[in-house]
DNA sequence: ATCTATTGATAAAC
DNA sequence: TGTTTATCAATAGAT
């Protein structure tokens, strides 16, 4: 029958016991806290993890368990991660400010957005851009003389290899061999030319793009707006 | 005396009323989830915030709240905030690289990094720089052309008025006004250069920086380090 | 899960 | 807020 007598509030040994005790115990909490919700107006969150794993949960109504703990915390002044989310925060809007003022430096020095710029600036801009074009135009020379120096090396190195190869043929040619087919077609004066490329394009005058690909910043919108329980 | 029926489930809407049972219950949930955490070896977490903007919280033994939480999470699997945690993370580090890939652009705009690059992006980028640098020029001379014109206005307007001071002078230099002290000094042959400014900063060659000034990423580092908790 | 004796919780009033 | 009291609610133990 009924329960006979008073009873302790300590662990329970027996192990199913303690499961069927579990199980009564965490829906009838769950249905205080709703009452307690629903009575007092007030905002409830219940979590509840049993030793074997199991785990439930209760909340007030609309409010996820996220909200209630984010609201509890911001109550108390306890900063338990909200610290880190907030630097988070902040950290990524400094990032999107440095990344528009990236993007403008480099469409300033493309010529673009020269609105805003005072003379001074102005003048700046042309003497910095001036002097990185000298640069970049040393360093082109300094690849393409490279680039054709060992092209130079192949190609003499080629010529030898074609020496040797056409003595060895005049070997073989010699009538104790007894054919003189197939003599080798052309000679070198055409080789370089063709290595270093047709180079037909002298139209991408703006087709720069060595390292920005994917500068897009669409869908990563992570204003405070997004963020209603941190405002 | 005591209570006189049943009593329905909903919001109390006398204000001390209200108070009154939130108290009671309250403590009565505490009470149950000690007891729930205590019988069955379980972790129970429950926080109240009250319509008052009071707030209250119990947790089991030893563990705090966030704790729970956390292990709660992690039992469920379902993201609370680590998914709104882990976009972030995404997020920031798509930003750092976005970052890092502008700057290096920008260095190489400036002439600098250029040993990465092919002969074909070198001519590119030679030819958008000297573009770009024709287009600064011409906007530079636009500028100062304005400018001039500007200051040509202000130096004949102000020769006029001083013509006409010069003319009102006369008129009291003569006789009938009896005085001829002070004349005005000098003419106006040295006014344009005046205002144009001393303009003795030849050697500021890299001196531009007109919107690139606090790009330091110092101190803003978010790796998953920091964030033990959502590993 | 269902039943029942018993304790526990709590609304109402002070 | 604390106490009292009359009721209803929760639940231990057994089935």
């Amino acid at each position: 029958m009924g329960r006979l007598g008073k009873f302790e509030i300590k662990r329970i040994d027996d192990a199913t016991s303690r499961q069927v005790c579990y199980s009564k115990r965490r829906s009838g909490i769950m249905k205080k806290a709703r009452e307690l919700a629903v009575l007092c107006d007030a905002q409830v969150a219940v979590i509840v993890l049993s030793s074997s794993g199991k785990h439930h949960h209760f909340c007030s109504d609309g409010a996820d368990i996220k909200g209630v703990f984010d609201r509890y915390q911001q109550a108390t002044g306890t900063s338990l991660w909200t610290e880190q989310y907030e630097n988070m925060q902040r950290t990524l809007s400094q990032l999107k400010d440095i990344n528009r003022n990236l993007r403008t430096e480099i469409r300033q020095r493309m010529g673009e957005d020269l609105d805003a710029l005072e003379f001074q600036e102005l003048r700046g801009l042309e003497q910095n851009v001036g002097a990185a074009l000298e640069v970049v135009r040393q360093r082109k020379y300094h690849v393409i003389t490279r680039q054709t120096e060992t092209y130079k090396k192949k190609v003499k190195h080629s010529e030898e290899v074609y020496k040797k190869l056409k003595q060895e043929l005049s070997m073989r040619e010699d009538p104790a061999f007894g054919f003189m087919d197939n003599p080798v077609m052309g000679g070198w004066d055409g080789v370089a030319a063709v290595e270093m490329g047709g180079d037909g394009s002298e139209a991408d005058m703006y087709a720069f793009h060595a390292v920005s690909s994917q500068l897009d910043l669409h869908g990563m919108a992570y204003g405070s707006s997004h963020c209603p329980l941190f405002g």
